[in-house]
DNA sequence: CATGAATGAGGTTTCATTCAT
DNA sequence: AATGAATGAAACCTCATTCAT
């Protein structure tokens, strides 16, 4: 059960069928975090999910629907629980640090998904899209509060981006300490044009850190984890 | 002329096999830049460099050794090129300025290879290593002229290089314009801990662009286009 | 069924996997046959089972296995069914030309599978050794009966081999009639130091046909041909 | 010189075209001895005999016709040492015991091409039917001599040729001693009919070893060796 | 629904042979 | 004569996808 991939265990309840395309899913995702998008074949992704190779094509039309299928899974399932976690923070320089903090260790404590997102996320432009969203409001909200002396448009977002996956795959290749979160998070600000100061605060504020929902639908009341200390 | 790789225009001169191999060289970088290196295929590349499939394997390994060989011939030319023109330039603020600059710049007037970089980087090692080299250098040389508040480590260097990487995607999309070398500059600068006035003004001086010395090679004393203007 | 070669008509009634498997080890003998192993191409092999190239590679990694496949069960057929039929002989004279003529009537009854056996035989050292065992163990008997005047050993025994297969070429290429096998059996036992008269009578004795098992199999009591005249 | 190979040593004199023939198929024979003919490729025939792979083509037609030509050689070479070297035994009895094991000895004193003849005889029939002309006239000759008691036909030829072969392929497999060839010749005296102790005084007798009249050429006086005792 | 054998297009790689120099 | 780069047919093998069970 430990061992069951986030959308197995999201599952659960569900009918076979779709038990079925979330092993598919969890498999999808360990293997192309072992080797990237191009190298994963089919086959591999079924063997993995424990099921016949001719099953995976009841449930994906083809290698890259289950891709795509995977990728605005994660990018949902992450920038909800980020996006609610963060519901009564309204300052975007705890926001932006926030975020990118949680981000990388959420993807770093689920290792796979951290990985498949390195590995395969330049073909995942479904993944960079929908994230972009996310990034651009909290960097237009720091404008508008005039914290962020910045033009915000795609390049911005894209370079934003762009560090965030650099930090967490350092971070995944273990070239990077725990701390590689808030290590961004102050440059990030840095460059935003946030003081020093005020950035070097935000980015090394303590932090309760956060799980994806699939983990709680375990036990029960044995994680009341989403009391967080706001500024 | 325009059609012929910058590899060929080198090669001009050489022996039939240098030329060859170099008309492989050409064409790997624009299949690279087409479809990436895991979607390329060796009958592709020597297709696009109109000789038998067969020839390919006459100069190269297989498809790694191409990579290899053409990473290290532009890291080498790019950073042979860059350096030359830096050699001057004393201020670490300046240099990863014009670094940056013209590091994007160029790219860009080489589309072909600009794309490859971008859409093979990941799986050209070499390359990251030989032009984190000198990115480092530069980062180092700015934390003891005590203009950049940062510790020099390969996080850094990793989230420096794909902020880089990040930013001639966009330009090279058509998503940013011609300035986006300015403003990533900028950006990094105030990352880096440069006051912000100072960055903007590095960041946004007055550049003459520089040309991989391949094309200059053939007429001699006729660019005398190492005037750069120096702060 | 009578162009159904011996593998498939003995995996008639297993299930799907099986009988494309045999259908290859069936085509592979034909291929040897014809070709030789080093000609052969895996192919080849594919297209003369009817099957696609790819499916070759379900069953077998590569030439070598579906060889060394085929030759494990030709030897066991072959010894299973000879050792069975020589059950009750004890006479090592009689064991030897019994089974040299036995085996060179047999392999020119399956054609194929005895020019295999010819053409491919040097690349099948696990048959050669197989049937080693046989032969090195008749001859031993007869050493022990003192009627074989010879030191057994590697180089007797591959000799011994030797002139079986040349047999069995010769006589499969038309260049000798159907009693090779006597003839060879009565050089085989002159050669061993058994006295002429006794090499002769043994050499030539009448003989009971023999046929691989495989092509009884099916039907049940419809072959009541295990009838071999003992001495 | 040494390690020229025995072609090149023959034409030493002659013009530089024969010579470079020659050393391509001294190097046709070490490369059919370490890979077998249809491993053998043209280049690595060409350059293990240090030319161009296109000089290949001016001197054969194709691989087929240089294993032809080699076989010619060899054999032609071969045959005229052992005629000359029998030309005054009389005795089928003394021939084939002499001509079986100055055979081996010889192959076995020349590595190279007795591999070649091992590995690549299959495919060199020119070369068996060469040999076998003379095997008959010495059978025949026995025959008629009243010592052999046997028919002598294409069968009986053939299985006599494989034993040779067999027992030379025991041999430098390093699996039979160097009396292999006395081994050899009792049996197959015994296999003719002669009688075992004559037989084995016939293959033990004390043999001065020949060689290939190229190693002479070498020196000049220095070897009076093809004085050879008869009895 | 699920299975897993089979397919076949397309990739990689080798090598006998040709041909411009 | 010799060179050696280039050719292209043909071998090898993988894998996304289909289909009979």
């Amino acid at each position: 059960m430990s061992t069951t991939g986030i959308f197995a265990a999201q599952a659960r309840d569900l009918n076979k069928r779709d038990r079925t395309r979330a092993k598919l899913m969890d498999a999808a995702v360990r293997v192309f975090a072992r080797s990237g998008y191009e190298a994963a074949s089919v086959n591999e992704i079924a063997q993995e999910a424990d099921v016949a190779n001719g099953t995976f094509y009841l449930h994906f039309k083809d290698k890259d629907a289950i891709v795509t299928e995977v990728a605005i899974r994660i990018a949902g399932d992450v920038t909800r629980r980020l996006d609610a976690a963060m519901a009564d923070l309204d300052d975007a320089v705890e926001r932006v640090a926030f975020a990118t903090r949680q981000f990388i260790d959420l993807a770093c404590s689920h290792r796979e998904w951290g990985w498949a997102l390195v590995r395969a996320g330049a073909s995942l432009p479904t993944l960079r899209e929908r994230t972009a969203v996310y990034v651009r409001a909290d960097l237009t909200r720091g404008v508008k509060q005039g914290v962020f002396k910045i033009d915000v448009d795609d390049f911005l977002v894209e370079v934003f981006v762009s560090m965030i996956v650099a930090a967490l795959s350092t971070r995944l290749a273990g070239r990077a300490g725990t701390d590689a979160g808030s290590q961004l998070a102050e440059l990030q600000l840095r460059m935003l044009g946030v003081a020093p100061a005020r950035a070097r605060k935000a980015a090394w504020r303590e932090l309760t850190p956060l799980t994806l929902a699939s983990d709680d639908t375990t036990p029960s009341a044995s994680q009341p984890r989403t009391r967080r200390s706001r500024r």
